[in-house]
DNA sequence: AATGAATGAGTCTTCATTCAT
DNA sequence: GATGAATGAAGACTCATTCAT
């Protein structure tokens, strides 16, 4: 038998109770928001010490770092489908808002980017982040955009970033979309999304 | 016998220092947040007491509240101006677009906009309020898209609301542009802004 | 009548709370340590709420900085008044020993300064103060004993300043013997004091 | 079979991990403080774990109280050397000096013995061994003095004690000394610290 | 009307100590 | 013996709110 466990100290149950802390702060801060949820709070649903914590993250703070960084993996992870997949761009990229919605309309995702972009705003360390974040997003769409497949790879620089901000806004903007107006679903918003992310996909 | 002074509870006075607080409430949310700002930050900016604040507002809360009714009017109004403005529907909005991209792309009422909205996430009342006066843009959205001078007032119910979402997204999505791409400017997201939103405005 | 209290914002009220919080402090320092005493403990004996407190002091060190800044305003007061003394100075100080035996044996007062000291030890704002306020109380003690009154005035800087450290260590050792044999009593300790300190008051 | 290894409870093993706790709580503390230096920083430079620490002390405060024990036998010693040395007891005593000052104005060591003082001052546990310490030292001296080949044999009980104590304060009194003024060296402390011994030798 | 002194509940964080392995 | 993961009771400090004046 290979069994191996028993190790006295184990790596991997360090990862697993950083991720349990990471799950359970994500899961306070989109109910309560970042200053909303206290580490008690925190801890509890974590299922441990508000002491122990500490042995994983330096500080709040540090914790919802964390969950940014996260998130940043999973953009990254996306835009590499991009580049991946072969066949027409627009629409792999039209096929992609699909995905793109179900993620700003999920309503606990929303609540936590929302968090994120209003902690932004008066924690420059979290702002420094997400902006780099967006700046390799932003990178990654104008080489998709530039790329030999693309029906707007002449465009100029700035009607280029042009574009890409708009697109950009709109993605986002679902995710305010879905907190003032709970009720609109994926399909509606698709109806009239993607004929508006057409036409800056393609010359005018 | 002494003139005008020691009249007690002069109302025009009391409103004075009512939009006193809610002015220098605003500016400290901009700069540090709902919850980083404290009262005595916005007694002093107020230039009275931090007790005296009390006179007119219940708690902190019914501050942000306030802040956010002043906002709602402002919406209002705007959507009275289109409605009142004579001529080509497309073009009243598309040059409302000047305006709101103006408004969006101001950092400092950005960053109000994203804190009210994150507060919505943890705060019912907010969100309430929120909701409320969004629901209340969309009407008139609606109403006017549905006017005799619309060129698609023949649209399905959904179809409407679909569009309507999606202008609404991309008007919103800018301020989250703004605080995670500092250095777009307002020309540049005219741009391609102006062309994405007419699609919306017109038959597909 | 001249009575003009009911000034809404009173200073004197304002040092008067400063005093209560630094004798408090000053207390409890003295029974509990430096580290031992918790802001509620000092807060319940100076009377007021823990929070009230930072409206006086930044911190819990800049209270005991606060003290340690009241002793050298004494430790100055007492070199000036051994300068303005008219007569002999080997009297004079052989005299002052008995103050300063006082001061010294007050176990109240040398619990206080042993927590300082301690203190110092790993606290350089507080070892700097310390430091600047025995400099200064050397500079005097040589400036008198280089006067014309003095019969040790003809010593080389060594040698004075070797006097000068003894005579101190001597002084301040009594707080340490106070520590480690309360029973000691101030005459007792006078009958060695008084010729170990002449001694050191005249040419060897 | 396996020789030695598996031993259960070796006691030789077993002392030296307690020295080994001994010397890094000691050098934690010189460096830190009793309450700046934690079991975790301890146990680190123990070379251990803290939980193992707790296997040869009930508590942090059993460290401190060891580590004065240890100091308690160096003192033993020390006066164990002045009874055994043959020759003038005066010689002996300002000889011994030498060591005395070196001792007390390493500063580290006088940080360690601050340390203590200040905890004395509110840990009744501590102050009691400091004190025990200290009476034996005293009745040592006593002793010595007290003996044939000295020239204060036969001094009034309170003159004697008088005599020690001031020896005692300034020689502990140069611990501080060093803590206030750490540019002072051994060899100007001696200047005038051996006369002024020397007086307390001898009869007035 | 207006002040600001005063409160105290609540915050994040630290650390001596325990215990399953 | 030995570990270090885990605890939880403090700790200093903040801040919205109240109230005597």
């Amino acid at each position: 038998m290979k069994e191996k466990s028993k190790r006295q100290t184990d790596p991997a149950l360090a990862q697993a109770r950083r991720d349990q802390v990471l799950c359970a702060a994500a899961d306070c801060f989109r109910r309560k928001g970042y200053h909303g949820a206290g580490m008690a709070e925190i801890s509890k649903t974590a299922g441990m010490s508000a002491g122990h914590i500490y042995n994983f993250f330096a500080s709040k703070e540090a914790i919802i770092e964390s969950i940014i960084e996260q998130d940043m993996e999973k953009v990254f992870s996306i835009f590499q489908e991009y580049e991946d997949q072969p066949g027409d761009l627009v629409t792999i990229l039209l096929d992609g808002l699909d995905y793109a919605v179900d993620h700003h309309t999920d309503v606990n995702q929303g609540a936590l980017d929302l968090e994120m972009f209003a902690e932004a705003a008066r924690n420059d360390k979290v702002a420094e982040q997400l902006r780099k974040s967006d700046c390799y997003a932003r990178e990654k769409m104008r080489n998709l955009l530039l790329s030999e497949r693309s029906l707007i790879k002449d465009l100029s620089a700035t009607e280029l970033e042009s574009r890409i901000e708009v697109m950009f806004a709109m993605i986002n903007g679902i995710t305010l979309r879905k907190t003032l107006n709970p009720h609109v679903d994926k399909a509606t918003l698709l109806l009239a999304l993607r004929p508006a992310m057409r036409v800056l996909l393609v010359p005018f």
